[in-house]
DNA sequence: ACTATACTGAACCATATGGTTCAGTGTCAG
DNA sequence: CTGACACTGAACCATATGGTTCAGTATAGT
């Protein structure tokens, strides 16, 4: 019952916990490109490259189609919509339950005399 | 050079990439909760549990704090900016990327006549 | 035809992950 | 004091992850 929607979130979410591929998808961003050439900016095997574009792909995040004898990786088909939606969501939580203070007056002691507002720098 | 931010991202992502985390923070968006509760709800050993709370609190999403002999969790300091700011990122990326239509392009092929239609860059 | 290129797949390795059990330790209730 | 409770830590297990090498296969270029 706890149930988070689908484990879509964990694929997605576990691709985007590499920095390696978190840097993937940013150079897909500016062009597409090859295996090899993503191997090579990662100083990376191409087998090992192709692990994690694959893992990207199984996630949606990016997608691929071989041509000759060259693969092309882009920017696949998602656009990360239910991930930014889960994040929007705890950060809703998180803004709530700091707004009940119990947490807040945790920060702010120390911080500020329970006096005038000394709200200088 | 196409080093995407610090690692901070790594532990997050990864933390949020389980549906069992994803939960816990959830359950203590609504309320704190102890170890020995989230436990509870999801049907897991004590350590079990224990593992995964301290994943969330080194990715900084939980905090926690021993009173007599029960640990409370809240949610943690840290409200997943950075999270949220890389994913929105991704998200123009993939919209500039579409917008220069060589995916478009592919994606409308099929679902409309080329009778003559042409856009340019 | 020959060779270099670009990928693919299998096998392997070390480490991490998600879970368990078992044996504690410290704290509250009576 | 005694016992129950809440957690903690170590050890273990199976599987996943991130990487490699090595041996292919298919295509491109000359």
């Amino acid at each position: 019952m706890v149930q988070c929607q689908p484990a879509r979130l964990d694929a997605s979410f576990a691709a985007l916990s590499d920095p390696t591929r978190r840097g993937v998808l940013e150079q897909l961003g500016r062009a597409d490109a090859s295996i090899t050439a993503l191997a090579e900016t990662f100083h990376m095997t191409l087998t090992g490259m192709k692990k994690h574009v694959g893992v990207l792909e199984q996630a949606g995040l990016v997608r691929t189609q071989k041509v000759g004898r060259v693969r092309t990786c882009k920017l696949g088909p998602r656009g990360l919509e239910q991930e930014a939606a889960w994040i929007e969501k705890y950060r809703q939580l998180w803004a709530e339950r700091f707004d009940q203070l119990d947490i807040v007056l945790e920060e702010l002691k120390g911080k500020e005399k329970a006096n005038g507002r000394k709200k200088r720098k």
